[in-house]
DNA sequence: TAGATTGTTAATCGATTAACAATC
DNA sequence: TAGATTGTTAATCGATTAACAATC
């Protein structure tokens, strides 16, 4: 094991070991070997076996690994067994579908509240979660001290709230609305950026039609 | 400029310049140099120069690049300006909000209809689309042969539907659910995993409080 | 024990950065 | 013209893959 830096790469595979784990733990599964996995996700058994060495040693030469015994050091890696507390901004359309399906226990985190300005959804319940007023933001904040907040707000209002968070001692930013954001270095920034996405995705439909058209 | 293969790591910047080239235009901004927007950007101007020549010559020595020029090229690499068609299958709260919120004509597509099996959303309209019934859905991309669907259906449905959508013809499917789905090869698959981007997100935290626990 | 598979070191490959001649 | 900045080639850096001794 290599305690080092630990690359980007790295962190973002990291999440999908976790679900092909609980996947094949769910099908009652115990054990797999690094070459199996790979087979499975498309990537090369070193890649796995060097990703997993800069954490520890959990597999058995001959054997493998232990599914639930993996999964769970893996889960342990990303945090998920700390619970912590976490607060949604903006209750609208996404707001609401995140309160609805997002399963935020299973990523390790405990959805207190959800707070909007509009005064039809302030006080509120949705999913069981309360929808407070922006106005309680402060208050909140300072008493409970959530990690995280999630940004589902309108684009024109992502900034300014996200400087009041950072202010108010979040830890890190889970940011749907589609601006970059600039917030001091002690607050980490995970964007979800769906026009990103779909972009990269009409990009590689329009290179395929092209390649078509050619032949 | 060299044709050859390009690499899925430039891909993903192409749509982060677009984003701000957008902002700069609309700040009415008219010409920028790479180092200037390597600056505003965080990365390196050699990497802007490098990525861009993969597609041509967009700038001009001793003056840089002419923001609206360079957005409508790099639109273009994209393919936004082709206005493919799109399909949403799935109108629950998550569908709910792409039909409410997501701007599909800035990312190049044409949103036509949505699907759901829900018998009391089949027959509306949300945000003037119109939802129609699961059964519809051979018939309808016979007929109008939609590019991409929306997969924002329950984990349980997502494989069987895109094994429809793909013997249907799409040629992408942008995928919302979490799961890994395994599709002919002529289908793009785009995922938007948003347990995987929270759970990064948690892996930052959780090494920041361990190593102030350290200090 | 023999076979299988690990963790790790070394080799390769690809992506990023630096440097610079070309030129607006 | 002089200064600025490009596009591209070369150098560096980092990430992926291959190989293999260690060992269950």
């Amino acid at each position: 094991m290599k305690k080092q830096h630990i690359s980007d790469a790295v962190i973002r595979r990291l999440p999908r070991y976790y679900r092909y784990l609980d996947e094949l733990h769910s099908r009652g599964i115990v054990r797999i070997s690094s070459s199996m996995l790979g087979k499975r996700m498309g990537i090369t058994a070193s890649q796995i076996r060097q990703d997993l060495s800069c954490f520890g040693e959990f597999g058995q030469q001959g054997y493998g690994y232990n599914i639930m015994e993996l999964r769970a050091e893996i889960g342990h890696i990303l945090g998920v067994d700390e619970q912590n507390r976490l607060i949604i901004i903006g209750a609208g359309h996404l707001g609401h579908a995140l309160l609805q399906n997002f399963d935020f226990a299973q990523a390790g985190f405990r959805l207190d509240t959800a707070f909007d300005v509009s005064e039809a959804l302030i006080g509120t319940e949705v999913n069981g979660v309360a929808i407070r007023s922006m106005d309680e933001l402060d208050g909140y904040c300072a008493a409970v001290r959530p990690a995280v907040a999630v940004l589902t707000v309108p684009k024109s209002a992502a900034q300014e709230i996200a400087d009041r968070l950072a202010a108010l001692g979040v830890s890190g930013l889970w940011n749907f609305t589609n601006v970059e954001l600039s917030v001091a270095e002690h607050v980490f920034v995970e964007n979800v950026h769906f026009a990103d996405s779909l972009l990269t995705l009409s990009y590689r439909i329009s290179k395929k039609s092209e390649a078509e058209n050619e032949s």
